[in-house]
DNA sequence: GTCGCTTCCTTTTTT
DNA sequence: AGGAAGCGAC
């Protein structure tokens, strides 16, 4: 029984408890991880369940893999469990029962770029802001369980034509016969709702439920964990609701604080003490947090010593912002620490570029979390859509993006015509299409052919492609890169479909062909892409778990690969990562960047989302174990230009007393009301006051705009053609630069906007 | 139907 | 600054 020794009262409670329903309220760095593992070991161990009777869902897939390896670190038959994120589950249930869901057997999984496509060939020529738009509130549809019929539908977007638009949108996703996202929580919830054999089926397979992360469940998910427990079930949900932190896509905070009335037999447990962080971290973190209005409340009890006094700087731009940090970093190398001590936050990916560029620069070694974005690259996208073809034909999505790439003259209107026909057919005899494109479907057609040619019709079980990905990864079959350099390569399994569909399609051709120097690039890429489907088995249940692998797990390819190449040492390296990636991560040293009004929080955010972008700078803090730092600029080059920036409200928020400033900030903040606040300011307050070339301007200049109202001068540039340039903050919270020339006397109007 | 030039528009955060 | 869409020319 020693695994249990390791925790405290609170931890061994939550595991040890029995009953129907527990709700574990566990503040950040309190363990809930070990608690969660724990308890699935203990399930097993002690109370005689088996594995396969246990269903543990996450939201992550990173939170998937540490659940399982950790659990089996305890208790092996762990493996068994079934541990997947909320989608995966879904796609999983879809897959085993897709007859009953309506859904051809090779159906495959749309992502929201996917879906925009298909809802602009609905929304004709629409412009695309439109479209993403819509595409988002249909997505957000699905994530509160709203049908098109459903009356309280008007809660999205209570325009007449949504509801027309989202009903279109599903009967083509129907006949296509592919799902989206949202479907793969929405159906399956439809779906056992419906069948009461497969209900029954479903809550006598799970015996217990385990949710990590409830505070980011939204009402679909919730519906679908109502629907997989029964009364004989145990529930048990882990979450924090200070930690919520996507109700951008449809989380729903009530699924946590209503836990208790949802479910039967409620027993709460809390764990506050805090294994993570140093006193001083924890008392910044929760002084922001503690502003928030709409949270259970709750003190996190620090278990290690005080610490060191978080950091905050002030610095000239980004560039300074990404010295500065690389010069903290090569610091405390003398002093012993790791380059994977340190993490550097920011709230957009964007920002991370600076960061990377410098850092190469000085040869720092870093990852990026999250924002690869291999698979959203057009080449990538390409392959997956000739692959999707084979496992779906009726996939228009993807018919439309490759059938004429390279250009064989099927133009747009030869496209609709024959997306007319039922079936991607060359014995389908099309009206009205021209000869041309007659002969350029027949030739897309081939290629498809010869992709299809590369795949076993047998029907391999699943353990056999299991089995094949073990011994096939990091083994040295993988091919690098060809030496011809205008086609791909593919080896075993699942890479000579890739290979023969890229370069028969002449997708690989195109691409080198179209740049010189990017061209090569892309074709590593689709390297890169078959060597990673080497272990897929060359079938059409390999192709289906490929394709459903990517969709789900973006980052999969790469970490493939990483995979191959860093065998078992574990590189060194400084992490870069949004702030929303961070959940459940923690390390040493963190900096979190950015800390200006606009980026951190952003300036759309009031209300709610005002207090969800509070609760992301909480969990931002709450990573630190050791030590924090904080970064704000002065100025930043964003949208191709220099905007001058003010500090972020946070840092107001956080306390000077709690931390310790360096530099000065020369930015006004917009939420205090006049120049007095200045004098305030963490690290020294009012600079000296600044006036322009021409004499016309002076910092701390009232203003009137016509369109703004009141504001004031709060920083002056010299532009060598256009004179001096005069930022305004206004009282509106908007920030906006002139140019000096069109004011008047009485300082009462500026003129022309910069 | 295709190519290339111009303009305007952009940036959250993620399964 | 950089990319995508739109427009006009072959």
């Amino acid at each position: 029984m020693d695994y249990l020794d390791v925790l405290n009262d609170e931890q061994r409670k939550a595991v040890l408890h029995e009953g129907a329903s527990l709700l574990i309220l566990a503040g950040a760095g309190s363990g809930k991880t070990r608690v969660i593992t724990t308890k699935v070991a203990w399930l097993i161990r002690e109370k005689g369940y088996d594995p396969r009777s246990i269903l543990a869902l996450t939201f992550t897939n990173k939170a998937a893999r540490e659940m399982s390896s950790r659990a089996q670190g305890i208790e092996p038959l762990a493996a068994s469990v079934l541990m997947r994120t909320f989608h995966s589950f879904g796609a999983w249930f879809l897959r085993r029962n897709h007859a009953l869901a309506g859904l051809p057997a090779g159906f495959v999984i749309y992502d929201d770029d996917d879906s925009a496509a298909l809802l602009s060939s609905i929304m004709e020529d629409a412009p695309r802001a439109e479209v993403k738009e819509a595409a988002r509130l249909i997505a957000r549809a699905k994530d509160y369980f709203l049908g098109p019929e459903d009356a309280l539908l008007a809660k999205v977007d209570h325009r007449l034509n949504f509801r027309k638009l989202y009903a279109a949108y599903e009967e083509r996703l129907k006949a296509i016969g592919n799902v989206d996202f949202g479907d793969l929580i929405k159906k399956p919830v439809e779906l056992l709702r419906n069948n009461a054999d497969l209900k029954r089926q479903m809550q006598s397979r799970f015996k217990c439920i385990l949710v990590d992360e409830y505070q980011d469940s939204n009402i679909a998910q919730f519906e679908l964990l109502k629907e997989l427990s029964g009364p004989e079930s145990y529930v048990c949900v882990v979450g924090d609701d200070d930690q919520s932190i996507y109700r951008f896509r449809g989380a729903e905070v009530r699924n946590i604080l209503d836990f208790p009335t949802l479910f039967d037999n409620v027993d709460i447990i809390r764990l506050v003490q805090n294994y993570r962080s140093t006193t001083q971290i924890l008392q910044l973190a929760g002084t922001v947090v503690n502003k928030n209005k709409g949270r259970l409340g709750k003190e996190l009890v620090a278990v290690r010593g005080s610490g060191k006094k978080p950091v905050l700087s002030y610095v000239a731009n980004q560039q300074e912002e990404a010295v500065f940090c690389a010069t903290l970093i090569k610091g405390s190398l003398a002093a012993g620490a790791q380059y994977s001590d340190w993490a550097i936050l920011y709230r957009t990916n964007a920002q991370s570029q600076t960061f990377q560029t410098l850092f190469t620069e000085q040869q720092i070694p870093y990852q990026v979390v999250g924002a690869l974005r291999f698979y959203e690259r057009e080449e990538i996208k390409d392959a997956l859509a000739l692959l999707s073809l084979l496992a779906n034909p009726k996939d228009e999505v993807a018919f439309r993006r490759v059938a004429n790439k390279p250009t064989r003259g099927i133009g747009p209107s030869a496209m609709d015509k024959i997306l007319m026909s039922e079936t991607l057919s060359t014995d389908t005899d099309i009206p009205g299409l021209s000869t041309k494109a007659k002969q350029g479907l027949m030739e897309f057609i081939a290629a498809l052919d010869e992709g299809k040619k590369t795949l076993n019709p047998d029907k391999t079980v699943r353990e056999v492609n299991a089995y094949m990905r073990h011994e096939v990864r990091g083994s040295s079959t993988v091919v690098r890169g060809s030496k011809i350099k205008n086609t791909v390569r593919g080896v075993e399994g699942l890479s000579k479909t890739i290979a023969v569909l890229v370069n028969e399609s002449g997708i690989a051709r195109y691409h080198v062909e179209r740049d010189e120097i990017s061209g090569q690039d892309r074709l590593e890429n689709l390297q890169e892409l078959a060597n990673a489907a080497t272990p897929y088995a060359a079938n059409m249940d390999g192709l289906l778990e490929f394709l459903e692998h990517l969709e789900l797990d973006r980052e999969a390819v790469s970490e493939a690969n990483n995979k191959i190449l860093s065998e078992n040492e574990k590189p060194d390296l400084v992490t870069l990562i949004t702030l929303h990636n961070t959940k459940g991560l923690e390390f040493p040293r963190v900096i979190i960047t950015g800390l200006e009004q606009g980026i951190f929080p952003r300036e759309d955010k009031q209300g709610e989302d005002m207090e969800e972008e509070r609760r992301l700078f909480y969990v931002g803090v709450t990573r630190a174990m050791n030590e924090l730092y904080l970064t704000s600029c002065r100025s930043r080059f964003l949208y191709g230009r220099t905007t001058i920036q003010t500090a972020s409200v946070f840092l107001k928020e956080a306390g000077m007393e709690n931390m310790q400033v360096l530099g000065s900030s020369a930015n006004n903040f917009s939420h205090y009301p006049g120049r007095e606040f200045m004098s305030t300011l963490p690290g020294g307050g009012v600079p000296a006051p600044k006036t322009s070339s021409d004499g016309r301007w002076t910092t701390g200049n009232k203003v009137y705009h016509d369109e703004m109202g009141y504001g004031a001068v709060v920083a002056i540039q010299e532009d060598e053609q256009d004179g001096p340039l005069i930022t305004v903050q206004f009282e509106n919270g908007r920030q906006k630069t002139f140019l000096s020339l069109y004011q008047s006397k009485n300082y009462d109007k500026i003129g022309s906007e910069y």
